[in-house]
DNA sequence: CTGCATCAAATGCAACAGCATTTAATTCCA
DNA sequence: TGGAATTAAATGCTGTTGCATTTGATGCAG
């Protein structure tokens, strides 16, 4: 329990400094934007703002935020709906698309780096 | 290993943002500051700076910061190095063990709700 | 002994997060 | 139909973080 959690605060601690770090340095981009052009990818599609939200670990105005620095970047494109014009689509840009796919293998790096000693995948929730 | 990680994270954000409130709310403290009194208690001695450093997830500027916002609580001391006026101890004080007594309850009911369903614990690193 | 590299901790600074609030659009019901 | 309640997203604000630098103390080489 107690040994779980301790176990999660230091991967996440030493997961999230290289992730920060190399995602960063090599393709200017952070964690929190790379999670949510992952799930922009994921999806492959124009998504709700409301539907990331629950899906991305960030609250509703840090994601509003994230989602204005892609767009800035021209990552992605903020489009209203036209049912409900309250609400907002997110659509990833082809350039988005670049360069998610240049930074995965980094990535996958860093994860590979860190996770190579878990003894058993915990199963995902 | 994508699978691991996305564990992690869910299990992190749930975590964190439960004990932030719960200690918050409850016993005027952040995870942070929890952490820390946490060390300082399994150590039950006067400990130098540096080492606390090695054994709580936060940078050495914000371990500094914590240790001062604690001791502005009176819930620790700092206590220059004799041997190497570089150096600085700090001591966990009464009130600070009773913070942490009264705030321990509360800890670990946040981690029982979120890791009950862990199926098989993670062997601590 | 002196000067320079090193080390410990603190601090300036900028970025990012969450909470609370605001703005704008929609829904509900009397 | 019209006004109150609700919802989606954006924004003001404050607090915490990490990086880089500073401050102060040690140690080591010449």
């Amino acid at each position: 329990m107690v040994g779980t959690w301790h176990y999660v605060l230091a991967k996440h601690a030493k997961a999230m400094c290289s992730l920060e770090r190399e995602l960063g340095e090599k393709h200017d981009l952070g964690a929190s934007e790379f999670e949510v052009l992952d799930r922009m990818i994921r999806h492959d599609d124009k998504l709700r703002v409301q539907a990331l939200c629950g899906e991305v670990h960030l609250s509703q105005s840090a994601l509003s935020r994230v989602i204005a620095r892609l767009e800035k970047a021209d990552l992605v494109t903020r489009l209203v709906c036209d049912v409900d014009r309250r609400g907002v689509f997110v659509m990833i840009t082809d350039e988005g698309r670049r360069r998610y796919a240049e930074a995965l293998p980094t990535h996958r790096a860093v994860l590979l780096e860190i996770f190579s000693d878990a003894p058993v995948p915990v199963p995902v929730s």
